[in-house]
DNA sequence: ACCCAAGTGGAACGGGCGGCCCGTTTCCGT
DNA sequence: ACGGAAACGGGCCGCCCGTTCCACTTGGGT
């Protein structure tokens, strides 16, 4: 404060003021909850994050205070990808194949990310930046609805909700399926579009379903490790 | 043991050979159950539940040594209505009919009880009697899609474990929408309704989506109580 | 090279849960 | 009425979680 030849803040990094080992640390540690919200959803332990990042419980508890806010650190920029989707299907000049295909790929990272599933079926009043983005999809989405249903090929039924009770139901599918029939999601989607389609429009034929060994063996699962977990 | 002028058990209660004061506490420790169950989901803490019973820890584990032991007794009425809900679809004369009543029955079911939708996407190899029950409805839900198909009301395409799926995704929408908008399940089966129907079937209208006011305090709960929670 | 503040990890604490033991109460056959 | 067995419930233990405190380390300006 009293060297006004560089009015940088002591660290040059951008926006984080840190130290250097600090920003390092901080670095692992959205690593390490990155990987484990991805494979096991948001319940993790703060502390089994502070061990996979390598450090001590309270750097973490320094660094990210509450469980919301780490969350909104390390899916910023998934939610980057949620918002630019929405974009990338308005740039489709097919109006229901850029609709179809946006609601594919949001499920598709509902799919390859447990954690990013329970983001999308919940709202942090709190996280600005994950909720600036969410409205931004929202909004654009609805653009992608009005001109999917001029096209005639959406139903005039279909409301900006059904979106979010898809996303809850695959939520659910994803984690009672899990890694023992990792596609089931995919049926269930293709069912849902079939049901959104006007008569008469294009659709991909429905995926099959995953075979009932591989159905029995998550649910035998389910019954060992219990409801909500991985 | 030395009156042979009456061979009963000291307890004529038939099947349970405990004592009459036991008989009524394992009672109690049951409608307990069922209550925390059907309102929160079978994630409730084995403490909990002796608390509501008004029991001790230890009299809740000697009657029922681990929880699956508890979920197989609580529900065990449940799986008989839900295994003479096939039955009934399989009495109406129109297999159509039956058909969809029946998968709205079932989903009915898991609406009204967080517990029993859980227990419908779990299998525990161990509950004879549960799964005696689930196997009958299976058996009977193949003949169920038989005959639906030969109606021509039935997509052929539709398989046995799309109703597994179903089930699934439908205790991911309860699991989200929960007290806030009770009704969203039913939109999401009317769509998956009008999936499983072949063109030309006769389907009720998909039920209106909860307003997003219902559905965004939902979120919001979902975000303060973490995933996996009533 | 020095030195202070920023940063760290471990330890201690409070809370909840499940499992087990054990002194006491209650039932039921005689 | 009585005595023994069955059943009870509270208390204790170990475990994991998240939070807070504190003595030590380390970075980076001067």
């Amino acid at each position: 404060m009293t060297s006004p030849s560089s009015d940088q803040t002591p660290c040059q990094q951008p926006g984080t003021g840190l130290r250097a080992d600090a920003e390092r640390n901080r670095d692992r540690i959205l690593a390490a909850a990155r990987r484990l919200f991805a494979a096991e959803g948001l319940g993790v332990s703060m502390t089994s994050v502070a061990r996979e990042a390598g450090v001590g419980k309270a750097t973490l508890s320094r660094r990210f205070a509450t469980r919301e806010e780490l969350i909104n650190a390390v899916f910023a920029d998934r939610m980057d990808a949620y918002a630019g989707a929405v974009a990338e299907a308005l740039a489709d000049p097919d109006p229901w194949h850029g609709f179809t295909g946006y609601i594919h790929a949001v499920c598709a990272m509902q799919a390859a990310d447990r954690g990013f599933a329970d983001v999308l079926t919940m709202t942090f009043p709190t996280a600005k930046a994950l909720e600036a983005r969410r409205t931004e999809s929202y909004n654009g989405f609805l653009e992608l609805i009005a001109r999917a249903k001029s096209s005639g090929h959406l139903r005039e039924d279909f409301v900006p909700e059904d979106l979010v009770i898809l996303q809850m139901a695959n939520a659910g599918v994803l984690a009672a399926a899990g890694e023992d029939a990792p596609d089931t999601w995919r049926r269930l989607v293709g069912h849902m579009l079939r049901s959104y389609a006007a008569p008469g429009a294009p659709l991909p034929t429905v995926p099959e379903a995953p075979k009932p060994r591989a159905l029995y063996r998550a649910m035998v699962r389910l019954s060992r490790t219990g409801p909500g977990t991985a």
